[in-house]
Parts: C-alpha cells; structure tokens; sequence
DNA sequence: GCTTTATGGTCTATATAAAGCTCATTTTTA
DNA sequence: TAAAAATGAGCTTTATATAGACCATAAAGC
C-alpha cells in the first residue's frame, strides 16, 4: 500500500477500533489480558483500538472476538453458513472477467 | 502474531475474502483494474480475496469499498455517525480497567 | 483456429509491522 | 498518602508483508 487511505477506511478503522476498546473496558478486561489471550503485544493492541490500517486483519479479527464485537452482523454460530453460501455463489460466477460480459448487463 | 488463528478468524477471514471476490466478479471488475484503484498490488489483492489473515485490515477496507462489501451493516453515509456514538461511549468508560470495578458489576 | 486478457503461482528485494523491552503518567485500590 | 496496576508512548531489533517482476495456464473474444 503505496497510497493514502480513503476517507472511508479510515473511519471504518477508527469505528472498529472504538467498538473493540468500548467492548473490551465494558467488560473489565485490561489491555495486558486481551492482548495476551489473543496471542499480540499489548503495542499491536494500541494500534488497533486506535484505528490504524496497518494492523494484520487475524489479529483484529481474534481480538474483536475475544472482546465480543461481531462483524458481517453474523455472529460466530452462523459463520460457517454464510461460508457456504459463498462458496456455492461463486461457484456459478464467471472464472475470469473480461470487458464483454455475456453474463447480464447491469448498466441499466 | 506467534500463536495459531482461532476458528472464528479463520471463517470470518474467508467469508470476508469470498464476498469480496464474488462481489468483484458480479461487477465485472478485473483483479488488476481493482488492485489499481486499491492501490495495491495484484498479489495482495489475490491474498485478500483467499482469506489471508496476515494481510494489513487498511487494504481490506479500501478493496471492500471499491467492489461495494459494507461492514458492521453500516453504510458509508452512517459511518460518521456511528464514529460519534462510539466516541460518546468511550467518553463515559473508566479510563483504566482493574479487578475489582466499582461501576456496576455484571456478573450475575 | 488464433489472439488477447485474466488469473494463479513463484521468486527476490525492500519497506515496515510487530515483538519486546523500557520509562512516565494516570488511575484505582488499600 | 502510598502502593499497585493500567495505560501511553518511545525505542531497537527482528520477522515478514508487500511490491514488482516473471511465467504458465485458463478463459473469453475475434
């Protein structure tokens, strides 16, 4: 990543890292707790309570469950559907993707 | 990171990636067209749509967007907003967590 | 059929994220 | 008030994610 952010991501990374620091003092956990229960330094775990964008996603991501923030509005039970569901869409979409779709327009 | 990724990082890391792709795919967008206007690189982009949990959660966002994936069921136009609730929230926290809280006990 | 393009994979060099300390400050408990 | 714990921030070293090129294969258009 070369680029600067969108204004998008970053609010979207400050939103997720406020979640995931107003769930974890909701419930008395300190940052010393999380961080060694999710398997990152207590550094990493600043970083992504404030929002930064160069966080690696999996520790977000088992940060966030640790602290009970939900993602996808899908909580863990129904993960493995959602999967699924994909898998089975992308098996009817297009291998690869060309300028000329016969697949239908959708610039109407 | 040194410890192995829970279950729960693991699906939400593939549910994520595939949406992007089926997403892509279902807008007729090359990787290589996405990866530019990302800002990344083709590889990375290859990665994100496989699930890889190492890939920085910044680049995520900024793919997710440009292929129409939202978050936290929220749209781009309400993010600002729940940016503001979230730092509302915070504002009436503890500023530090310690074993016993004198704010209202939650376990029973 | 041929041509063009997309994708998947590998490789190397480089940039940088993350770990793992320190120290200062703040907050909570005794 | 003192002690203990949590947080915030800075620093150095190390590990590795990423860019960018390459090539092979597959798919779509001609």
């Amino acid at each position: 990543m070369t680029r600067p952010y969108s204004r998008y991501s970053r609010d979207a990374g400050a939103l997720l890292g406020g979640l995931i620091r107003a769930a974890r003092t909701e419930r008395g956990l300190s940052a010393r707790e999380v961080a060694e229960r999710a398997g990152i330094s207590r550094g990493l775990l600043q970083r992504i309570e404030k929002g930064k964008l160069t966080c690696a996603i999996g520790a977000v991501f088992e940060v966030a469950a640790i602290v009970g923030v939900r993602l996808f509005d899908a909580d863990e039970s129904t993960l493995a559907g959602h999967l699924n569901q994909t898998r089975d869409k992308l098996a009817l979409l297009p291998k690869s993707v060309r300028k000329k779709r016969k697949t239908a327009r959708d610039d109407f």
